[in-house]
DNA sequence: AATGAATGTAATATATAAATTGCATATGTT
DNA sequence: AACATATGCAATTTATATATTACATTCATT
């Protein structure tokens, strides 16, 4: 499942700490998804999705 | 997780069993997802979308 | 060189998505 | 009325997402 969660989060400027803890999951959690290897819920996407003020689409659609 | 699952669907006149057969899940699991009292994975979102012609923000963005 | 912050990763435990089976109901068709 | 199809729903099982704990590595800073 790759995804733009990390290229987007790092122009952020926030860590995987930070987002992890807005969000309210462990930065594992975050590291695995950014790393593409997951396949994480729907609710957990949209949380990342809204904190990093972007959409699913955006960040998990047809990504590369 | 209220979404469109539904009414795309049936807009696009097939069942529930038809779908989930295409997707490759039960059609138990796409009448949860329809009820909305589900949080499914990101993998099987996309499943779903690509299947009705729909991204992840039609269906699952945003819904109400 | 030493320290701390950020990240990668691995093992085990826990929560929950999804499968499986089964039965009920509603609706349409013959 | 009998039958078939689509859907709702509940109990149990299985697979896997996520938590927890812990340690290693990289990089910036002093």
């Amino acid at each position: 499942m790759k995804n733009n969660v990390k290229i987007t989060r790092v122009k952020m400027g926030i860590t995987q700490q930070q987002l992890s803890q807005r969000i309210g999951v462990t930065r594992q959690t975050i590291g695995l998804i950014e790393k593409g290897e997951y396949n994480p819920s729907l609710q957990l996407c949209v949380s990342i999705a809204k904190e990093l003020n972007k959409t699913l689409d955006e960040l998990f659609w047809e990504v590369e």
